[in-house]
DNA sequence: AAAATAATTGACAGTTTTAGTCAGGTATGA
DNA sequence: TCATACCTGACTAAAACTGTCAATTATTTT
């Protein structure tokens, strides 16, 4: 029941590219030195991330990356369904909760990873990146 | 986000035990041909659900196993701990909630996976095996 | 126009985890 | 003692994870 780094990494990535977010687009070189995650890496995360209409992309020098919309319309599952983790804890189900099993009590369990999935789910839309990016101001006040 | 199918296949298991217990222990080689489960990986997980206090061996002809304790009293999250499956989202953070992470930004976001961790364990830990078992008698009926 | 910057893409590879199988060994009841 | 059933450890094929590398395209600055 481990949530992948690529889906941790996004949220952290996320999280510092609205911390740093002043007027210019923020490059992903930055982010690369300040959260120590591979550019290469990084890039493949916002290709996905910028698809799933959570961040535009500003080319050319002094480019970078900026919040598509305000952070707090920003949910933290639309972050990591962009990244393509699914948050449904087995395998035969689906988004939509349809299962494609034939056996009887296979099928008695699933009830419970269905109930399991949507409170995964529940929980983490309830939290934006505004609600992440407050907490972190905090915790960097706190530290210092 | 994916529960390993050691735990499904556990608790798969556990219900077609509880299903099936009469007088007499139910043979690991029965469940097998009910639920297509491999006789000899299910073996392995009864090693861990013996050692985890969840079933009780009985050895030697018309032996196999029977619950340690009331169903009632078996919880889902117990089942899956025995298996060791690790219910904790990320791999830095124990069982406890501590982290040994360096990185300010990665331990903001860690109070997400924390609070999401406490969300799984809690909704799991409010289902027993005698409410599956009765919902699994429900669905039984309903396809008869 | 040229150069520099930065995003974009696709292919590839090492490592780890998963999901089992296989070959035996050990304890128990009839 | 013999069949049954549990117990153990080693082993493996396949998949997923976690990146790296090389090359390209687009944009802005000089």
């Amino acid at each position: 029941m481990r949530l992948s780094t690529k889906a941790q990494y996004a949220v952290r990535a996320m999280v510092s590219l609205n911390l740093n977010a002043g007027t210019a687009p923020v490059s992903l070189r930055a982010i690369s030195e300040w959260e120590d995650i591979s550019l290469t890496y990084l890039e493949q995360l916002f290709v996905k991330l910028r698809r799933g209409g959570i961040v535009d992309s500003v080319r050319g020098p002094g480019g970078g990356y900026v919040l598509a919309r305000d952070a707090a319309q920003i949910r933290v599952d639309e972050i990591i369904d962009s990244v393509e983790e699914s948050l449904v804890p087995v395998s035969c189900m689906e988004a939509n909760g349809e299962c494609a099993c034939s056996s009887d009590s296979r099928c008695v369990t699933h009830s419970v990873w269905q109930g399991l999935g949507a409170r995964i789910r529940m929980f983490l839309a309830s939290m934006t990146l505004a609600d992440l990016t407050a907490e972190a101001r905090q915790q960097i006040k706190i530290n210092k």
